[in-house]
DNA sequence: CACGTCACCTGCGTGC
DNA sequence: TGCACGCAGGTGACGT
């Protein structure tokens, strides 16, 4: 489920709570979720282990820990929050981090996760598993010239290329159908047959969609409890039947690389405007 | 290299 | 009500 937003909203909620933290010791449900180490070796490497920081790469959420780098990838359904004192393991939480806080009892860092996509690990090499990410579309690395020169450097599908997260890191189903629209572009186009006025739109579109959803606390479908309101402001995203907000025709939902897809089909064309 | 297909999982909405 | 089916904020391994 979560992208880059929601994931953000997570960072900073989750940020106040656990800085400072001791992880006194790890519970895997799901020993799946572990993707590095071996469960077991995570039990005992992370135990002890004190939260330095709370950060996020794309969608990896980072806690910095004393000797580790512990990554958290919530795929699909995944969720991580605090549960106080005394509380139940619930139905489908994968992996509970029992925290000792100074002063607090035992709260719990809990990942939950319903279809177990998620996954974690726990390593002091980060670029094992963030090293081959692209760049943070929210950095000063992300500008309009290297947009526009790095479309033109591959022959790919728009929305396609735009999901990669090699090529460009944080964005999700909602987000890129979100900025596609904005920026006016269909979702097959050609990468390379994006013009220089196009890749400044894009990358506007994208800085703006990924800031409104930070904004309104990311988007809530299935998941109320964050409070994520952006859901309410979507353009196209699951609007098929519904009127475009630009120009009125009804939006169309359509099939990209196995992804369902919105597009106005008045305002984004496959042949550049 | 680009793209299609399937796999990984569970839950929910829809339609018969 | 029951049940089959399709679909879901993601990614990665294949095959063509």
């Amino acid at each position: 489920m979560p992208e880059l937003p929601e994931v953000e909203t997570i960072v900073r909620t989750l940020r106040p709570a656990l800085v400072g933290a001791e992880i006194a010791a790890a519970e895997t449900r799901w020993t799946r979720t572990v993707a590095f180490p071996s469960a077991r070796q995570f039990r005992e490497r992370i135990r002890g282990q004190r939260v330095l920081g709370v950060g996020r790469r794309a969608k990896f959420i980072h806690l910095q820990l004393s000797d580790y780098s512990l990554f958290v990838h919530l795929r699909m359904s995944g969720d991580l929050y605090i549960k106080e004192d005394g509380y139940k393991p619930e139905k489908h939480d994968r992996l509970i981090l029992r925290l000792a806080s100074r002063g607090t009892g035992t709260r719990g860092l809990v990942f939950n996760d319903a279809r177990k996509f998620g996954r974690v690990w726990l390593t002091d090499d980060p670029d094992s598993v963030v090293g081959d990410l692209g760049p943070e579309p929210l950095s000063d690395a992300f500008t309009p010239a290297w947009l526009h020169e790095n479309l033109r450097r591959r022959h790919r599908q728009l929305k396609p290329l735009l999901l990669d997260q090699r090529f460009l890191a944080g964005l999700g189903n909602i987000y890129t159908d979100e900025a596609l629209h904005a920026a006016r572009l269909h979702p097959q186009a050609a990468s390379d047959s994006v013009t220089r006025k196009q890749a400044e739109r894009l990358h506007a579109a994208i800085r703006a969609a990924l800031t409104e959803g930070i904004r309104r606390n990311g988007a809530s479908i299935d998941w109320a409890y964050r409070g994520g309101e952006f859901q309410n402001y979507f353009r196209v995203y699951d609007r098929q039947g519904s009127p475009c907000p630009v120009c009125g025709t009804k939006i169309v939902k359509l099939a990209v690389g196995q992804r369902g897809t919105h597009v106005c089909p008045k305002c984004q064309k496959k042949r550049s405007v």
